[in-house]
DNA sequence: TTGAAAGCGCTACCAC
DNA sequence: GTGGTAGCGCTTTCAA
């Protein structure tokens, strides 16, 4: 059944079909009521991809993650298809578990289904620009980057302010007496190095010496954090007070602290960064920064929208993480 | 650039290029040299509208969850999207929220889009069957339904044994000693009502009465949980182990028992379900029902491959869920 | 082995 | 207001 059936059973052309069915041009109602009738009693549907042959846009986003079972990236993903399935779009959602040929493969198949655009999320993905046959690939598609920043036209960045939301942690700790703090740094992306980088400039901004030996390198994780814990201890540095990198991490701490028999939050504090579920499980509940990936999510899909409505839109803008305070502090 | 300017450009017909292009009948090693020169030289790339106009098919499959955002089901998704993605497929994700309006708008869409496929995740789907709405439009469409049953023809099945998963916690608990055992029944799914089946089954299985009464109604998660202690206690019933039906609502009981100054294991036990990363996190961890989030996936994946392969396939399969025992037992 | 031509199901333009 | 028609960029069939 296509719009040919329809213009013959209604009696009139596929012109005529085409206008009731985008509701666009003048129709006189009674052929209208006709059209409309045949219409129903075939349930008929426009085929999308014909329509998309003219029209050049099936009306669909990509997102592309390095994995949707990260919570913090799936509560990102959730905002931004709500936003775009509200306004008749369909998501995409790939996986490239952070392999630049996995990326290459997606950008192809996007770029050949004429994807409307594109969104990264996560800090991985600033390297991309250093690929360009990822990047010409897409070179006409606009793409967001979900707290990245790539410096190509067709690029635009919603930004967190990781080092600041680091800073903040370090402020609170200092503010409660705290000298002897030590951070772990457990994700080499550009947003691991900023919030490491807030860690240096909050010691320094306190006057506290010799910072970078308070950075102890650790795995991501559960796992991680337990072994760092490990490192630390054998490293014969003091401390009172652990700065994480991620709620997981501090959690895999917190624990190996406790084994190691210090009590939670009297003898360290900890503070963990995502304000995940997960820190509402852990005992103590985990003071966090609070990264707002709903947030980003939403500024994301807006700003996308604006791109491709065309209207002028800042191609670059920050948000402001917040501290939430718990029990592990 | 078009398959018309590749083949103006290397002297031959567009059908000539479209076999170079789809490596699909003999061209003379000459020209087909020729074409592939032209098209590297401009990284010419079909159009998968264009392409999909004829074969009526995008090569896209679509998952209808309720929200990404719950582990388990993005656990689901992520193993489907991987097994999609590695044969050219790309993945649409809608979230539902559980709204049977939602739900139909997006089968609509989906449908107009002349989806490959279509995977429901969560046993919420099954009342689907009851609105004929929905199920017409996509009558045309195979759908794999993730631990749920419908019965229409291009419906296949991936079951998850809940009942017997339950019934193995119970059993567990019950060799073990325990005899005054409650169930914490949080979800108003199929599913919850298989693991509050199995509850009662083993409950009878090993002759203890009046199993109904020690089925306490809670909301699902870390508050529902709290607040089931709440109910449990004021009910006046003795009980020196909890089995409950999701992990998060199992930490949370685990969190208001310790509140009130029970220990776990010493005192009471607790069981959860969905083996989930949160519950390493809790303290003590927790015992738990794995339903392996990961195979269902992959099994899902592979039916639906089958089925569009015009593979006979079994219509349903079903998952043995496994015990995990940890601390909290 | 090659190429001309007929669709695929729509939108949009233009003449009436 | 209406309808004919020219594409959109491919695949596929059929003659040559």
């Amino acid at each position: 059944m296509n719009i040919y059936d329809i213009a013959a059973e209604a009696k009139t052309s596929i012109s005529t079909v085409s206008r009731v069915l985008n509701n666009k041009g003048n129709v006189n109602p009674e052929i209208r009521k006709r059209v409309e009738q045949v219409l129903k009693k075939y349930d008929y549907k426009p085929s999308a991809i014909a329509r998309g042959m003219v029209s050049k846009t099936m009306k669909s986003i990509a997102i592309l993650t390095v994995d949707v079972r990260v919570t913090h990236y799936a509560r990102t993903i959730y905002v931004i298809e709500q936003e775009f399935s509200n306004r008749g779009y369909n998501v995409t959602v790939c996986n490239t578990g952070g392999s630049i040929e996995e990326c290459e493969k997606y950008m192809e198949i996007l770029s050949e289904k004429q994807i409307d655009g594109i969104v990264l999320i996560g800090s991985v993905f600033n390297e991309l620009i250093n690929y360009p046959g990822i990047t010409s690939k897409i070179k006409d598609i606009p793409v967001i980057v979900a707290n990245g920043k790539v410096n190509l036209p067709n690029f635009y960045s919603v930004l967190v302010d990781d080092t600041k939301g680091i800073r903040t942690a370090v402020d609170y700790l200092y503010e409660r007496g705290h000298r002897e703090l030590v951070y772990i740094y457990d994700m080499e992306t550009d947003s691991g190095w900023a919030k490491r980088q807030g860690f240096l400039e909050a010691m320094k901004l306190h006057d506290i010496p010799e910072a970078e030996k308070r950075v102890i390198s650790s795995k991501h994780g559960l796992e991680g954090g337990l072994k760092a814990v490990d490192s630390l201890c054998s490293s014969g540095i003091g401390f009172t007070g652990v700065v994480c990198g991620e709620d997981i991490t501090a959690i895999g701490v917190m624990k190996g602290l406790k084994k190691r028999g210090f009590s939670i939050p009297d003898q360290v504090v900890i503070t963990g960064y995502n304000n995940s579920p997960d820190s509402l499980i852990c005992e103590p509940e985990l003071t966090t920064i609070d990264n707002k990936p709903e947030l980003l999510g939403g500024l994301c899909a807006q700003l996308l929208q604006d791109v491709l409505e065309g209207k002028i839109s800042a191609s670059s803008l920050a948000i402001q993480p917040e501290l939430i305070v718990r029990g592990s502090t």
